[in-house]
DNA sequence: GAAATTGTAACGAACATGCTTACATTTGGG
DNA sequence: CCCAAATGTAAGCATGTTCGTTACAATTTC
């Protein structure tokens, strides 16, 4: 992956888990040295994804919906990052070519297949197992 | 991953490994459906990698160096995927922010322990048996 | 020596990514 | 009731990546 929204993703959900409390996007968005406006887009596919609850005006910001015991690095994988991790080539078939005609379906194997790789590995950790590592 | 130089380098593979002859850049490239010059960039990637030998000149060309049997996935991923699936968070972590000041180490975990998942995955597969799928 | 091919540099277009500004909307508190 | 503080969200910009393209030197075969 070229983006780091995944990591970013990562850092936010550490931070909630961590301190417990409320946090607004400027909170967060100085932890991670970058821009509250990017950390509030993130916001939004989190809360999409049912992991945080956010809350607009004076004392806003965000909160864990469930404790992070109960949220796995996969659950916050799939809030953000919609691109396999391999991605395959989309242009037409040269017909006159077998091996061309078959690659669109094999490698789309190989990309899933190893998204399922990517998944396995990300669902054996929690949210509360990755904050235990903090200082 | 954003970018298809993977899928391609699995197509140029399946090519050499399918006709078992010698082939030009032209030829592969008009089965990806893409430039020559885009092929003969991998084909230096590959080449390095150890897993194909080239000749210029006329009648010059690819060819594998080992038999399909004995090339895996993972070989290829390792030729030419020089990024991690998982980017980390490079900037300065905020000091006063314990959170912020262990991201990066334990983001550094997660994504090379995702790595080892990709790689466990591909090294499963042969060129021998992808090529299997064809027709 | 001509033709065909790789190796490689240089440039450009398209796209992705993240930052920034801006502002409407919502909420809490005096 | 009004102000301050916060999210939601759009728009535009700068940067970097990716891929395509042109061009040409070097190499090899016939």
């Amino acid at each position: 992956m070229v983006n780091q929204q995944f990591a970013f993703a990562l850092h936010i959900l550490a931070m909630l888990a961590y301190s417990g409390k409320i946090l607004d996007s400027r909170t967060i968005a100085a932890s991670i040295n970058t821009n509250p406006v990017v950390v509030r887009r993130l916001l939004l596919a989190l809360r999409r994804a049912g992991l945080i609850e956010t809350s607009t005006g004076k004392r806003g910001g965000a909160t864990l919906t469930k404790p992070p015991s109960r949220i796995t690095l996969l659950d916050i994988y799939d809030a953000v990052a919609w691109r396999p991790a391999i991605a395959v080539n989309r242009r037409r078939a040269f017909r006159a070519c077998p091996v061309s005609c078959s690659m669109k379906t094999i490698v789309g194997r190989i990309s899933h297949e190893t998204d399922q790789a990517i998944r396995r590995q990300l669902g054996k950790t929690t949210l509360h197992r990755l904050i235990s590592e903090i200082r």
